[in-house]
DNA sequence: GCGTTCAGTCAACACGCGTAGAGTCAAACC
DNA sequence: GGTTTGACTCTACGCGTGTTGACTGAACGC
């Protein structure tokens, strides 16, 4: 995301809002490939072609830096439209899009490589990504074990995305989305109704 | 794990194997709790109760401790010795024993916690920890998908122990092994057996 | 007992990090 | 067209890190 193109003469805010635009889209590449830790204010300038001066004016610190980059508003109306027979599909679908989506995926990797290791991202996917999405699940299903249950398919196509799209497992990585939702789906459904 | 107890006059030998011993627990400590890039040498030198200095001598380099700390021999007899109907059972069995053995406990979160963001640590994960467990599924489910449906098993389980045990959500973190597998034998037992 | 060995400590190095403040130069304004 | 504004850069500070080599003192072997 080195945005070379710095046409001269360009409008003072324009030229401001372009520069943001590249440290957070840099930002996020590294966040996305490194995590919190191995990513450096330096490393973000150098990407975005900037001073590290620059990156501290626009974002104050660090951590609000990760915080701009990992704002990450999840689109649960998917979950929400879904019945009880779609939920599988829909939240497998759910998952598939924010990760195959170029727009999303850097902003959803950035916040899942770290969640495991900044408390920040960890209160992010918790209570946010799969807080709503358990919520969302949790009220179609019904029933007493509810919660329960869409926590547990939560965390598998949080396995999933992991073992997929951080970790690379050979098995999942050059499956496609058909036969993920075919062998998945049913397992899913197991889950959503109680035998 | 600050082994005070140090009686004076020890064996060298022993003296040498306690405090290797120490640093080595201290370590795994800091590692499940933190992750790799937030873990120190002098932090584990403190809790050990020892100069920064001798983690060195011990371990050479911070990497090697890492190494030496995240060593994890996953036992997968338990899953060799399965049959289609047993393998849910096995398996969910197979990563809470890994996480509530305090014994076990503290490998498995070293090694999962950085598992994002240390390559090493990345690899041990997918090659041996998930590698290991899906050769052992895939035999035992056999048919054209048993290595997908082998790798989704895993992410699934791996996904719950994310999300029980290192990011703590509620809604699993509070239920006990009972519930957990009446629930979630059932999906994984749809992997196994296609419909 | 005495010289040797070696587990353990001390003090220091070089490096990279996040961050701060003064300086620069072109766009904006009247 | 001169002054002001503000986007951007330069330089440097202080700190914590992994790592090293010289030192110390107690267990060891004879």
């Amino acid at each position: 995301m080195v945005d070379d193109e710095k046409p001269m003469s360009l409008t003072r805010a324009e030229r401001r809002r372009r520069s943001e635009a590249s440290i957070l889209g840099a930002a996020r590449e590294l966040l996305a490939e490194r995590g919190f830790e191995r990513t450096t204010i330096r490393g973000v300038a150098e990407r975005a072609g900037v001073d590290p001066a620059l990156v501290m004016q626009h974002f104050g610190t660090k951590d609000d830096l990760f915080a701009a980059a990992a704002t990450w508003s999840v689109p649960i109306h998917g979950l929400l439209g879904a019945g009880r027979e779609d939920l599988p599909h829909a939240a497998i679908e759910h998952v598939l899009d924010a990760f195959e989506d170029p727009e999303l995926r850097g902003t959803a990797e950035a916040v899942l490589r770290s969640c495991l290791t900044h408390p920040a991202a960890g209160t992010i996917v918790r209570e946010q990504v799969l807080g709503s999405a358990q919520a969302a699940v949790a009220t179609t299903i019904g029933g007493p074990d509810a919660e329960l249950r869409a926590a547990l398919l939560n965390a598998c196509t949080l396995g999933l995305s992991i073992a997929r799209y951080l970790l690379a497992v050979p098995a999942l990585a050059d499956v496609d989305r058909a036969d993920l939702e075919r062998v998945l789906g049913p397992a899913l459904q197991a889950l959503v109704d109680p035998t």
